[in-house]
DNA sequence: GTCTATATAGGGATAGAC
DNA sequence: GTCTATCCCTATATAGAC
């Protein structure tokens, strides 16, 4: 009982290190025991297979990522507000662990099913309260749903692609991590801007057709 | 001789169907060769290891992508033209090849450096070029680099990230295939006038800073 | 070119001592 | 709880017949 959290946190540390960077298939329950600094047989003391100790690597990186999202969305702050502490979170986050989106859009992929229990997206994409808002703060009222959707999915699509495309962007382009780094800092403000006046020439666009 | 296209064209049609779903190591020689028709055997007589097999898939899709991007920048066009045509190209291609994009992004991340000889974004990210087009086409002379980057980031972003995102927001959200390819046509016309938009809600922004 | 059969290694998992 | 040794299956790769 004494060792017991510190081997089984440094087990967690050196699993989560592995999968994110080789995935399921490619991770080698060796290579996790060495970074570990323990040996094969007590990763199966502690989780009896490689399938187990994966899923609490998906496990702890849904629960890494949901909270936060969250949090924002079952506030009660402006429109404005919310995208802001978003975006500043969602940018820290996806910097500190740089391999957690493509990890997680993997396991997506692969096994859209098994997820379903953690992600319940209709819960934060709550579509006609988003509606509302737009319209009491913006004045917006040619926006409807749809718009909504496409304007929500740019707005995640913003967030999150600038880190998975990191490698190609940064090698090919020689920037820099520093410099990358700034870049992705700069857009904590700029993409939700970009969303409301995304929104705002929607609706004129939206007005004149009419 | 007789055969040798036709099998060669097998072995990489079944390869590129296996790989794409699961990966370098997530991938079974057997399971490409029963989809192939053919014999574990045989697939060695063609490529002689797995990995030559699976670089054979990666600049295969290379080579999918690149020409068309290539051509839509190398073009006289306006800007408005390319991006219609780039936007509608991609759908297309994206659709018709769900597996593509997280495979190339995947193979990026794990192997920046082997891909180089393919991509070359400097080519055809012409900043300098784009801000041209940029001020002579639509008189927005406060748009600097840096914000054709933002904004041309966004683009791609907008572009690839629903696809990419594809399951779980189908999944979750309960959209049918059918819904959903609707949404993504919606976007060959609406991502390139949100480029223009925020372009000009940019050029406004800086305009009155100064 | 294509097959069957087999060599060889790698890696997940367990037994059992301490 | 932690280790060493080992089992055993799976998967890549090759040999060799046709």
């Amino acid at each position: 009982m004494v060792k017991e959290d510190n081997t089984q946190q440094k087990i967690l540390d050196a699993a989560r290190s592995v999968f994110m960077k080789k995935g399921l298939a490619g991770a080698r329950m060796q290579e996790i025991a060495d970074e570990a600094g323990i040996n094969k047989a007590l990763l199966h003391y502690y989780f009896r297979t490689k399938d187990k100790l994966y899923y609490a690597i998906i496990e702890e990186a849904f629960q890494t990522i949901l909270p936060l999202v969250s949090d924002v969305f079952n506030s009660s702050e402006t429109l404005e507000m919310k995208l802001n502490r978003l975006a500043s979170k969602y940018v820290d986050l996806l910097e500190e662990h740089r391999y957690l989106p493509l990890f997680v859009l993997n396991e997506l992929q692969m096994n859209p099913g098994r997820i379903s229990e953690f992600i319940n997206l209709k819960k934060f994409l709550n579509i006609p309260n988003l509606k509302k808002q737009v319209q009491t703060e913006y004045g917006l009222e040619f926006i409807n749903e749809g718009m909504l959707m496409h304007a929500f999915i740019n707005f995640l699509s913003n967030m999150i692609f600038p880190f998975i495309a990191r490698p190609i962007i940064q090698f090919n382009l020689g920037i820099s991590d520093e410099i990358y780094r700034e870049f992705l800092m700069t857009r904590k403000v700029l993409v939700p801007r970009i969303f409301i006046s995304t929104l705002k020439s929607m609706n004129e666009y939206a007005k004149n057709i009419k």
